[in-house]
RNA sequence: GCGGCUGUAGUCUAGUGGCAGGACGGGGGCUUCCCAAGCCUCUGGCCCGGGUUCAAAUCCCGGCAGCCGCACCA
């Protein structure tokens, strides 16, 4: 049976990119370990990350914690909206979205209860009888402190962190937009049933960026046009330039655009082909709580079809209100744009209202504050008095009104752990070398976990000398180096094939007499003879690091 | 979470009440001048817990995990 997804897992847990969590105390689901080449790999894949968008495009990448108090996703809605009304039924135990079993729009107990009561709902399996409304919330939820006291939830995801230190970031931008901030870290969900490997965790690294943007200025960004397999939520899949999307509409703005040639520069240039990538916009129905816009960067799998590996949301301004709401801490930018005409306001002047007013001053000035303005006093309405305050008691100042916004977010969150998954995937190649199976793992030089392995041909000890200390030296300059001198050199070849080795150096006779070696490509199998001398530079060179 | 199927060395698999076998892999050795060769040798396993039985990897119950379907999937 060809089936890819469990070759490639075989293959993973065999030659230590993954495995099994709590193994010896008995697995849980959605859980893994990444073993030494998985490590690699994944490190590898988000340093690639991190030097498109930290590095490259100058987003700032911060670091805050995996648990949240409660007020965070109070705020953020997941504390609502990651809620799940569940029933469950008495006879056969079986269990159902409650909203939508009663075909209701809302997640109110009394409202679904009383639908099914009315409309008589009984299980769908089994006919029996429904239990209560009862609610399963996704977060996995802690205390904080000795006494407990404190509610935490350990994150829904990594951009609630950059959300509540939007003031610092901005402050840190010196105050303009448009910016972009980073977070790489782990993310917690309680699925109710994980499966499928890598792509549904409980625990998973997130790879995050929130664009702070001005909500005018969505539409000037510039970005370097490239063709994408486009499927919009209503309409067909259609191969489309950038440019085009953005002109015809099926893309909302130039940020989404310009953010989707950065996702696919990501993927490609970690090795998964571009004709297997696709952008499919989310219905309405199927969007996030925040999120007014959204489309996914699906990467297409032999066992799961189009699976998403990169969530791109326009959450608007959803974040930031909901913070501003629940911390009562204004969290708008002024722009420094001035609107229209001059603005005159009143400013009250207490050493003067407050020996004259007394007690009703601090009502008189709030008054005047809001008060239109008039030449040569103002009247004011104070408990339903009606009272009219001479010039000398406040000030007139003519200020120029400027144009204040909560800014817009876009958020491509990448999902490290499936990406890692789709692109083992689309790298697992198997071909026929002289009647033997050669399984090779096609991941791009500088990506591949084992940058190069250190060969003596034969096991002699002139040669075993020489590969070592080319392999210290390789180690001493920043290579991941394998160094291997156990069986036939055809096996040592494959068994760094299978793991995405790109580069083997072996050394023979002929190093001996002339100090050269040989550099053997993992995908042709071909061989390049350099002198010794020149074999860094030349590895630093087919690993792109110079 | 529900239902069905399944769980034997690192991996794949045979065995179905009576001593758990193989292949590949891995370690050591011999051999070997370039693609999983060969020879010798070692290593290592019945998912966990309970029950039935003189005897359980095998039968029963529970748990855990995997696969398929349903439900769920920010």
């Amino acid at each position: 049976m060809n089936d890819k997804y469990k070759k490639v897992m075989e293959l993973c847990r065999r030659r230590g990119f993954l495995w099994p969590s709590f193994e010896i105390y008995g697995e849980v689901a959605g859980f893994w370990d990444y073993g030494p080449l998985g490590t690699s790999l994944k490190n590898r894949i988000i340093e690639r990350w991190r030097e498109i968008y930290v590095k490259r495009e100058g987003f700032y990448e911060i670091d805050t914690p995996t648990i949240g108090v409660e007020d965070v996703f109070v705020a953020s809605g997941h504390v609502s909206e990651f809620t799940d009304p569940l029933v469950r039924c008495k006879k056969c135990g079986s269990v159902f979205r409650a909203d939508h079993l009663a075909e209701v729009n809302s997640s109110e107990t009394e409202i679904i209860e009383e639908r099914i009561r009315k409309e008589g709902i009984s299980c769908p399996e089994c006919g029996g009888e429904l239990s209560n409304v009862y609610y399963f919330n996704l977060m996995f939820k802690t205390s904080i402190g000795p006494e407990g006291d404190r509610v935490g939830y350990l994150r829904p995801e990594t951009a609630q962190g950059i959300f509540i230190n939007f003031l610092r970031l901005f402050r840190f931008n010196r105050e303009k937009l448009p910016f972009g901030v980073a977070q790489v870290g782990r993310a917690y969900r309680n699925e109710i049933s994980p499966r499928q490997g890598l792509i549904r965790l409980r625990e998973f690294t997130q790879c995050e960026v929130e664009y702070f943007v001005d909500p005018e200025r969505k539409d000037s960004a510039s970005f370097e046009d490239v063709e994408l397999l486009l499927l919009p939520a209503t309409g067909k899949e259609i191969k489309i330039s950038l440019k085009k999307a953005v002109s015809e509409g099926m893309l909302a703005h130039s940020l989404m655009a310009y953010h989707m040639k950065l996702i696919y520069e990501f993927l490609t240039s970690i090795g998964i082909p571009g004709n297997a990538i696709r952008f499919r916009q989310h219905r309405r129905d199927e969007m996030a709580h925040y999120a007014n816009d959204c489309w996914d960067a699906e990467v297409l799998t032999s066992r799961f079809g189009w699976v998403e590996v990169v969530g791109l949301a326009d959450r608007g301004d959803y974040d930031l209100r909901a913070h501003m709401r629940h911390s009562q801490v204004d969290l708008r930018v002024d722009t420094g744009e001035e609107l229209g005409e001059m603005k005159r306001v009143v400013r009250p002047r207490m050493s003067k209202l407050g020996p004259v007013y007394k007690e009703r001053a601090k009502k008189i000035a709030e008054a005047l504050k809001n008060a239109e303005f008039k030449d040569g006093g103002i009247i004011v309405e104070v408990d339903g008095e009606k009272i009219e305050i001479p010039e000398e008691f406040y000030e007139v100042e003519e200020i120029k009104e400027t144009r204040k916004i909560i800014p817009h977010v876009i958020e491509p969150s990448f999902g490290a752990d499936r990406i890692l998954y789709v692109l083992l995937e689309h790298a697992y190649d198997e071909e026929e070398v002289n009647g033997e199976l050669r399984v090779v793992l096609r991941v791009p030089p500088g990506i591949a976990p084992i940058d190069v392995a250190v060969f003596p041909l034969v096991n002699d000890e002139r040669l075993v000398k020489i590969s070592r200390e080319i392999a210290e030296d390789l180690r001493t300059h920043g290579l991941q180096v394998e160094y291997d001198e156990g069986g036939s050199i055809g096996r040592r070849y494959r068994r760094q094939d299978e793991i995405g080795t790109p580069f083997c150096v072996t050394v023979d006779f002929e190093t001996l007499e002339d100090e050269s070696v040989t550099i053997r490509f993992r995908d042709s199998m071909k061989q390049e003879r350099v002198k010794i001398k020149e074999l860094r530079d030349r590895l630093l060179k087919l690993l792109g690091r110079c």
